[in-house]
DNA sequence: GTCATCTTGCGAACTGTTCGCAATTCCGTC
DNA sequence: GACGGAATTGCGAACAGTTCGCAAGATGAC
C-alpha cells in the first residue's frame, strides 16, 4: 500500500503526448479535430487535483484563450476520459461529477473525511488483485471500479471531541 | 469471499423489530411518531432488491395504504438509513439514489455489468480488513465505504461477440 | 382540550446535465 | 483557394432528481 504523491504540474512535452493520444481517438472515431476540444484538454490536464465541470469552465474563461460553453465542455469530457487523459472520480460530494488527470499518473483510490472533506489518495495493489479475483469468480471481465473509503480524519476527531 | 444470498422477504416479526429500532431513533431525536413514516418503513423493508425513490413511491401508492408525496419519502429515507433499516447504495446508474434493506441482512458490495445492468452481491472479508488497515495507516476512523466493481458479464461478452 | 411542535402535501425552486437547432468550423476534393 | 458535406459549437430550453417554503394536519405533554 502506498500514498500517492500529489499530482504535479504536467510538462509541456506530456501535454503534447496527451494531445496525440486524443487525436488518435478522434481519428478512430471518425471525428474532426478542433481547437476548442484541444484547449479544453490542455487546460484540464494542467489543472491540479480534483475538479468539477464548473471549475474547468471557469478556468477556461479566465485563461482568456477560449470561452467555452458548459454544454461544450460536457460534450468534450467523455472523449477526454475515453482517450485516457482524464478520469471520472466520484468523491461522493453529492454535487456533480469530479474529474482529475489520469494521463501519466498512477491509478489510485480515495479516502475521504466526511467531516472536513480532506481527500487522501492511495493505491493498494493487494486490493486491486482481489478485485480481479472476485470478478473472475463471477465470470465478469473487470473494466473499472469505484472504491472510496469514508471516514473521519485525526484532526476532525480531536476538534469534534473539544466541541 | 462469498456470494450473498438474495434478499428474501422479511418476516413480520423482523418488521416489528425494525419499527422498534426506528422508534428508538425517533425518540432519541426528539421527533414524534407518525403513521406515514412507519408505513414508508414497512413498505421499503418488504421490497426486495435495490430500489429507487420513485419505485418506493409507486409501491406506496399501489399498496393502497397511503399515497405519500415524493417530498415526504425523501424526508423519511435518511431517517430510515440512520435507524439502520435501509442502506444507500450507489449502483452507478447515473440516475438517482438506490436503496436496499440493511436491517438483518449481511453487509455486501456490488459487481455490476455495465452492459446489461446485472448486479451481483458479494462480501469479501479480506478486503474489508484491508480497508480498515488503510484508514488506520492514514489516521482516519473508517465509517463506511463505497465499493463497486464494474465489468461485463459472461452472457454479455458472448452476445456482444456475435453482434 | 389546549398548545406548541412535528409532520405532511403541494408546488415552486434548484442544480447538474442533456438536447435541439442554427451558425460555424473543419477538411477532403475539385 | 473555393466548394460542400459532416462534425463542432454556442445558446437557451428542457430534463430529472432532489430540496425548500409554507400552510394545513397530526401528535403528545400538560
Ligand atoms: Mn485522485
Ligand atoms: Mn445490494
Ligand atoms: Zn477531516
Ligand atoms: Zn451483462
Amino acid at each position: 500500500m502506498h500514498k500517492i504523491k500529489p499530482a504535479q504540474t504536467i510538462s509541456s512535452a506530456a501535454i503534447g503526448r496527451a494531445l496525440d493520444q486524443l487525436r488518435t481517438v478522434v481519428k478512430q472515431r471518425g471525428l474532426k479535430s478542433s481547437a476548442v476540444r484541444e484547449t479544453v484538454a490542455e487546460v484540464a490536464l494542467r489543472r491540479p487535483g480534483h475538479f468539477s465541470v464548473d471549475d474547468l469552465v471557469s478556468d477556461l474563461r479566465s485563461s482568456g484563450v477560449i470561452d467555452a460553453h458548459p454544454a461544450t465542455v460536457y460534450r468534450v469530457l467523455p472523449l477526454l476520459v475515453e482517450a485516457g487523459l482524464l478520469q471520472l472520480t466520484l468523491i461522493s460530494t453529492g454535487d456533480g461529477a469530479r474529474y482529475e488527470r489520469a494521463f501519466e499518473r498512477e491509478h489510485h483510490d480515495h479516502l475521504v473525511c466526511t467531516s472536513c472533506g480532506k481527500v487522501v489518495e492511495f493505491c493498494f495493489e493487494a486490493i486491486e488483485l482481489l478485485q480481479r479475483d472476485i470478478c473472475e469468480r463471477f465470470g465478469f471481465e473487470l473494466t473499472g471500479h469505484i472504491h472510496e473509503l469514508l471516514g473521519v480524519c485525526k484532526e476532525c476527531r480531536t476538534t469534534d471531541a473539544v466541541t
